[in-house]
DNA sequence: GACGATATTGAATATTCATTCAATAATAAT
DNA sequence: ATTATTATTGAATGAATATTCAATATCGTC
């Protein structure tokens, strides 16, 4: 009855992510995302509405394929505290190895434009709590599993990975060398297994 | 012999700080920059040459007061440990507290343009590497005076400690609550004093 | 008070920006 | 074929961008 759309939507995010997460928001042009998708104006905002409209649908995107991956590294791990280091580890070597992208979309997006745009400020959020999550409900089991103290608060460290996480992707922006990402991670899961003082 | 300048650099300094501190380098236009410094654009450009040159400049400014504040925390306390705990307490709550200035020009710019922009990157990773010697030294200082487990690696933990500043400020573009952060320290500085696993 | 030297002014410049829209194209149903 | 419906095209729009520069102002010195 009508013309058929002629890309698919994940491609299209898929190439308007890379643009976004190398230049940031403001330092993407429409002209940028243009070239990126291989879409005429039009179409971008027959799909999108506008640019800010592209931009989130390309967080919930960015989001989606970070949790997925978290979760795989959880539910392969052998427990519950192995799954948290080895997601650690795994961030510590793409931070180091950053070609440029060991940054990540999201806390870029909360420095650059959180504070002055609440509908972004409330979708980042959103996906940030949902990796916080993840993080306190393996805490949780590695409790119940007895591999974590229960006399630690899974709330508060889950909150101290969030932390150090977002700490390592600033580290990023520096160009930084493995031996020193990992001594972070070293320090951190030395945090979650050490008696409290 | 000539017409002398009316402003002074200082003050300059200061309000085009905020500006770019608020809304990022690209989100500051040289309208804002205008607006806020109260000077126009022929004597910007005559003073610092280009929208960047003034930016690299209030980098400068901007660090050169934090590494102030800090200098003052360390010396004020009664020891090297006390006075991390000091700094880092107050910042858990400037980032708390943030009426939307908890984040950190620096960490901003590493994020925003630091991977695109050398000249930048360079002069930021220069003012950062400043505020890590200092935690370095203080630890080193901690440990000379048994405040310290001589096991701990002070390079390591300094690197932690820029690890957790940095996760701090982005948690400052979250709108967090204080016990949230002071939670963070909490874990933090135990993390200083436990025993190694 | 004229002059050399530098600062300030603010309108002008040429780009670049996000967005729109009329024209055209592609499909399915009639 | 014709039609209804929606997608694509890409030039056009007006606003915002960083930067420049000729005109003007202000100082110390002669």
């Amino acid at each position: 009855m009508a013309r058929p759309i002629e890309f698919t939507r994940e491609e299209v995010l898929d190439k308007a992510m890379l643009a976004f997460w190398d230049h940031g928001y403001q330092g993407t042009s429409m002209a940028d995302l243009v070239e990126a998708t291989d879409l005429n104006p039009g179409s971008i905002y027959a799909a999108f509405q506008s640019k800010q409209g592209l931009f989130l649908a390309v967080l919930d995107h960015y989001a989606e394929q970070g949790v997925q991956r978290m979760r795989r590294s959880l539910a392969e791990a052998k427990s519950p505290l192995q799954g948290i280091r080895q997601y650690l580890r795994q961030l510590a070597d793409d931070v180091a190895g950053a070609k440029g992208r060991g940054s990540c979309l999201l806390i870029n997006t909360v420095l650059e434009l959180s504070r002055h745009n609440a509908t972004v400020q409330e979708r980042v959020n959103q996906h940030l709590k949902v990796v916080e999550d993840l993080f306190r409900q393996a805490l949780k089991d590695a409790q119940a599993c007895g591999e974590l103290s229960p006399a630690k608060d899974p709330g508060e460290l889950s909150a101290f990975l969030m932390t150090n996480i977002w700490g390592l992707r600033v580290l990023a922006g520096t160009a930084p060398s493995v031996s020193r990402t990992r001594a972070v991670v070293k320090q951190l899961m030395n945090c979650l297994l050490a008696e409290a003082v």
